[in-house]
DNA sequence: CGCATGTTTGACGATACTCAATGTGTGTGG
DNA sequence: CCACACACATTGAGTATCGTCAAACATGCG
């Protein structure tokens, strides 16, 4: 079992690489962070219903959020990296609507957000990176559920796997070869399907030499191939334009 | 036909029930909106690519967004009603990531995001009312997620009306009755169904008492009933936890 | 080693997609 | 005003996909 990820630590944190301040602003922002000691598998960030106080960020090692909806049945809402940020969907509720919880060993640093939010009246920059940031998060909720409105399990598994590389490159990993930290009940969890069929459709695309599944480990072999799944024009609104 | 919804005018446009500001914070907000003159069924009120300058908030009318995807279909990403904001996600890329359409007769609000951001700095109250709406758009999204993962199609078509409803109700319109504005084919292709699907779930849905349907008018009998479908306490996620 | 947890594979049936035809409504032009 | 065209919606028949149930197979851990 290899270490888990993590982004270059620097500072009081590893979070300047990702939120691109002067010296100064990073010092201030430094003032107000807290660092958590590190999660250990399976324990959680925080839980669903306790009061929103801080956001999170994600140092190291990887981070599954989940809701229990109506049914009483657990239903996963995201897997977080290193240099991502937990919490966010808690302001408006002034509650957190998920638990977070570590995939692996996990270490993250907390953010009080009541300070956060008075340093962002005087730090312009922060105040951006913070919107932008909230911006990313709300456009990379869009390209999931792209992913989760495909019909077929085919598209649905080829576009998570996508999903994974991009951000795997972005940490400066392999965007070919990576581990799933996840289970295989977490991924069909995620994509609403089947463990069974998300296990025979890794096992079909290897077929094919796609890609190359060895237990957690996967390798992409065609790019192209992954990305243009199943890739009849169908499926899609036609415009209503004159315009 | 009816009149597209709306919500009450007021000052210098119909936000201030919305974002719950003093009189002057108003003012000041208002003083760098623009209205703008309404958009008909099919215009765009802006498009995927274009550079990104405000976001909108929607005052009458329901808007649809769509993103054209790898394949070059087109993948509907959401539904937007009055008081709701549309292009939040186009700040951190500078540009828009879809385009926004109006599906009826359509009035916005532009508010463009540098002053925004200025005003946001010597406001804490708007400061926050914007964060709080960028975290609420951000938890929709998981919502909808969550409907998008499900495995059944009446499931999905289910959680959809009730998403509506809940959503009519907070503008102040019938929970139980309301229109569907948009096409069939736009239902099927926003929850990842054919169009026949959908068609053919809301009749069976129809015969089970749990709706009752007429063309677009949409009539929901049994909220319980509507909630529940499928209601099997599988398909869940079992936490590693020892927590 | 043995147990628990996780993964894969097989067989079967239900669900949803495809193709095709038929309804239904709406607006246009004769 | 009606006939027609067009877009949209529904329904039917057949098929592929995916979920379910069950069993075998791996993997990790005490």
């Amino acid at each position: 079992m290899n270490a888990p990820m993590s982004i270059q630590s620097c500072g009081n944190c590893g979070l300047s690489s990702m939120w691109a301040l002067t010296q100064l602003e990073m010092n201030r922002l430094g003032g107000i962070i807290k660092k958590s000691s590190p999660y250990q598998r399976g324990e959680s960030i925080f839980r669903q219903g306790d009061a929103f106080s801080s956001i999170y960020a994600v140092r190291a090692g990887m981070v599954k959020t989940t809701v229990v909806n109506a049914n009483g049945a657990e239903q996963i809402t995201g897997f977080y990296f290193p240099g991502e940020l937990l919490g966010l969907n808690g302001l408006h509720e002034k509650a957190y609507l998920g638990t977070a919880m570590a995939l692996e060993t996990v270490s993250v640093c907390e953010i009080p957000f009541a300070k956060l939010d008075e340093l962002s009246a005087m730090l312009p920059e922060l105040r951006r990176q913070l919107m932008c940031r909230m911006s990313q998060e709300i456009a990379d909720e869009q390209n999931m559920m792209l992913v989760l409105a495909k019909t077929s399990a085919e598209e649905k598994l080829g576009s998570f796997l996508l999903r994974l590389s991009h951000r795997f490159k972005r940490l400066g990993f392999s965007d070919t070869q990576f581990r799933l930290t996840m289970l295989r009940v977490d991924i069909g969890n995620y994509l609403g399907l089947a463990v069974e069929t998300v296990s025979r459709t890794l096992t079909k695309l290897q077929q094919r030499s796609v890609i190359k599944v060895e237990g957690k480990e996967v390798t992409i072999l065609d790019i192209a191939g992954l990305t243009f799944l199943n890739s009849n024009g169908e499926q899609s609104a036609k415009p209503i334009a004159l315009d």
